[in-house]
Parts: structure tokens; sequence; C-alpha cells
DNA sequence: TTATATGTTATACATGATATAGAACAAATA
DNA sequence: TATTTGTTCTATATCATGTATAACATATAA
């Protein structure tokens, strides 16, 4: 899996590295077991500090996403289905985004139609 | 209408009070026209500084939300349909979350329903 | 005129986040 | 023994964030 990161873009580049193996996670490049490019490795083909990489994997790791071992390195978890907290703390990071969809008259079905959009071009 | 800060939180306060404006024009509290606090009276209000306030009003103006004007202050604007680019630009800022979501094996129409939640209570 | 209020701009400062760099540690493997 | 693993530590540089103070041009009201 290819990880590629925006330098000039105002999203923090472990933010991105975080965000793109999730991705990877959701559309089933990478899937429970599998091993990912230890720190030091992912941070050479990348181009950025072992630090940086690690904090990405340690967010991953805090969120459930990976587990770690300093011996083995880190791996893809397997992952319970959500329970209530996390979609109550999904609503409030979407609220902003669809508030700015109503305030620019996107109805609720074009909305949803887009999520749909992301969603089926992941799991394809 | 009311804007409430979290100083402990990490998102950032300009972007907290731009998040809440949006909401309020969103939810109809905040209708084209309205004339909006001047920045010293928001920012005496919240507790902040004037330079966040304007900093805010400074975002919304250059996303549309709001005109402003040197001597009469700041009120709503009335927004056109959002276009193609608004749209491609949404998908990538939701991809990270609908990803997350399918991660934590939840079904699509599980992602919409919550987007239909905050939708409605908004809309009422 | 005078006073007040508006957004706007400028400078300065403090703090935290971000990213880099180099080094070292404990544990496991080849 | 040598290498690799995640992890931790110190250090530095830069940018974002937030505050503070001041001033400006413009408009309105007393």
């Amino acid at each position: 899996m290819i990880i590629e990161v925006d330098f000039s873009g105002d999203i923090p580049i472990y933010s991105q590295v975080r965000d793109q193996i999730v991705i990877g996670i959701a559309s089933g490049q990478l899937r429970p077991g599998d091993a990912l490019p230890s720190v030091r490795r992912l941070a050479a083909d990348i181009g950025i500090n072992v630090h940086t990489v690690n904090k990405a994997y340690a967010i991953l790791r805090d969120e459930g996403f990976i587990i770690m071992d300093r011996r083995s390195g880190a791996e893809i978890a397997a992952m319970k289905k959500e329970d209530g907290p996390f979609i109550e703390q999904l609503k409030g990071r979407l609220c902003p985004y669809v508030a700015e969809a109503m305030c620019r008259q996107m109805s609720l079905e074009e909305f949803q139609e887009s999520v749909a959009s992301i969603y089926h071009s992941l799991k394809m």
C-alpha cells in the first residue's frame, strides 16, 4: 500500500498518515493480521521523520486500529462493531459539515448520496 | 443566539465560533439580512480576544456565509446553491469519517441515518 | 464639531502543536 | 554478534493559536 503525503496542505502529516491507513483498512487493502511497515521503514519511504510516523501509529493504536509490539512490530487489529458513544462522537464531528451543506441548499438526499459515493468507492 | 466556547478542547476557538454561526444559519436562528454582533461585542460576550472573533468572521466572509462592511458591521448573506467543486471538496473531508465508520463495521444505512439525525435536529 | 461605533490593520508577546534531528534503551530474531 | 523492533529522551526550529495594545478610515448620532 502506497502512502503519499501533501507537505503544502494544512493537514498535519501524522494525521494524513493516520487517515490513509484507516482508508486502507476500510477498503480492504489492509486486513486484520497484516503487518505494517516499521516506523523507520515507513518514515524512510515517505521521506519524513520517524517520530512523525510513530505519532500516527500511536494514535492508530489508541483508536484500536492497530496492535503494536515492541519486538514484532505493528499489525492491523480486528475491530469490534461500533458502540453508542462512537456514533455520538461521530455525529458531533459531522454536524458542522451537515450544517454547511444545508446553508448551501444541499438536500439530505444529496448529502447521503455523497456519503454513498464515498462508501462505494472505498468498498470496491 | 448564544455562542459558547470550550476552552479545554482541541478545536481552535475561532473555528468553534465559525462552526456555531454556520449551525445557527442552518437551523434558521440566523436568517439572511440578520445583523451579527460586532467583533468587539461578541468578543466581550464570549470572553475572548477581538482578533479571535475577527478571524472567525473573516473566514465566514471568505466562505460566503456573511457580508462584512467596515461601517455597518456584519450580516448574514443569501447563499447560492452548492456547486460541483463544493461537493468534491466535501467528499474529501468526509472520506476519513466514512472510512473509520466502515472499519468499525458501521453500515452505509447506519451512517446515513446518523446524517439524517443531524439534519433533522438542525431543521426543527 | 464631538463622540461613538464599525471593520481593519499593525506590532508584540506567550504558548502549544508540528516536524525534524540524533541518541539511547529493552527485547526479540537471524 | 549484529540487526530490527517500538519506545523514550533531549534538543531545535517553525508555525498556529490566542492575547494585548494601538491605531486607522469611515460612518452615524448627539
